[in-house]
DNA sequence: AGTACGTCCTGATCGC
DNA sequence: TGCGATCAGGACGTAC
């Protein structure tokens, strides 16, 4: 389910709850192969007595730097597609598909719900040693149309599916892929080296804007959406429904499946 | 290297 | 209402 702006809610919910400065008592972990690294009893052990200096995000990954007696590791934590989390007292009553509780110093609890069981988690040291290779954030003043157009240089593949690579565009998933491109107007399926430099400076400028509406939606929503359910708000604008015409041109939406994702796009517009 | 596909999982939803 | 089939917003390993 998550994607960049779900992330960012996640992190900006952890903030609000204070999460920094609070210290883990350990974990229990109901799902074992969501823990990566290290192995299940040294990522329990290590977050025992773990202080909380600070909740980051790269891409969809959720970044918490820990102050231990001897070092500075850091927990990493990716969603996967149905997850979500959440702090709470301890005793309050638990949702449904908590898989994993990080109990607090505090007589709180945070809670990881994930359903489809794809999250995963990591404690080290080095996080850019399991981190995969990621774009400039795309809300960031990195993420320029050169770099987009560089990475898209000599790719044959439909600009959907390069969208959805992290490498090219940090964050993106599906409906945001989509959303992009139907902002910016362009189709789908046309393979990334093809599109030229005004396209591509146009997919920059939407995937910005379409990200930061998503966050401004979650923003908006505030305290309704705490705790952080594993739902999303509609932040986007295109109908992802059968028969549903396009907002702005009003022809009939038409999806098709890329690298098999469901795909929708107006066939009028975005071309 | 770049591309495409199968796989990991379970809950929600759809069609009969 | 019930039930099997299909679908879901991610990402990685593998094979060509």
């Amino acid at each position: 389910m998550p994607e960049l702006p779900e992330v960012e809610n996640a992190r900006r919910c952890l903030l609000r709850a204070s999460l920094p400065g609070r210290t883990f008592k350990g974990a229990d972990i109901g799902w074992a192969k969501t823990v990566k690294r290290p192995d299940l009893e040294g990522f329990v052990l290590g977050l025992r007595d773990a202080t909380v200096s600070d909740v980051l995000r790269k891409g969809k990954y959720i970044l918490v730097p820990l102050r231990v007696e001897d070092g500075t590791p850091t927990l990493i934590i990716h969603l996967g597609m149905s997850g979500g989390l959440s702090v709470d007292d301890a005793s309050s009553p638990e949702p449904p598909l908590v898989r994993h509780r990080f109990p607090l110093d505090d007589g709180r609890v945070m809670r990881f719900v994930d359903g489809r069981k794809f999250g995963k988690l990591w404690l080290v040291n080095d996080p850019a040693k399991v981190l995969p290779s990621l774009s400039p954030d795309p809300l960031g003043d990195g993420f320029t149309a050169e770099g987009l157009e560089a990475s898209l240089a000599g790719r044959r593949a439909p600009i959907k599916a390069l969208l959805l690579e992290q490498s090219v565009s940090a964050g993106i998933g599906n409906l945001y892929a989509d959303e992009s491109l139907y902002l910016a107007g362009i189709h789908p399926e046309r393979a990334g080296a093809d599109l030229g430099p005004e396209e591509i400076a146009r997919l920059r400028e939407s995937i910005f804007q379409a990200l930061t509406e998503g966050v401004a939606v979650y923003d908006r929503a505030r305290d309704e959406l705490w705790p952080n359910a594993p739902r999303a708000l509609t932040a986007w604008t295109i109908p992802r429904k059968e028969g549903e015409s396009c907002p702005r041109c009003g022809a009939e939406m038409a999806v098709t499946r890329v690298r098999a994702r469901t795909t929708w796009f107006c066939p009028a517009h975005q071309i």
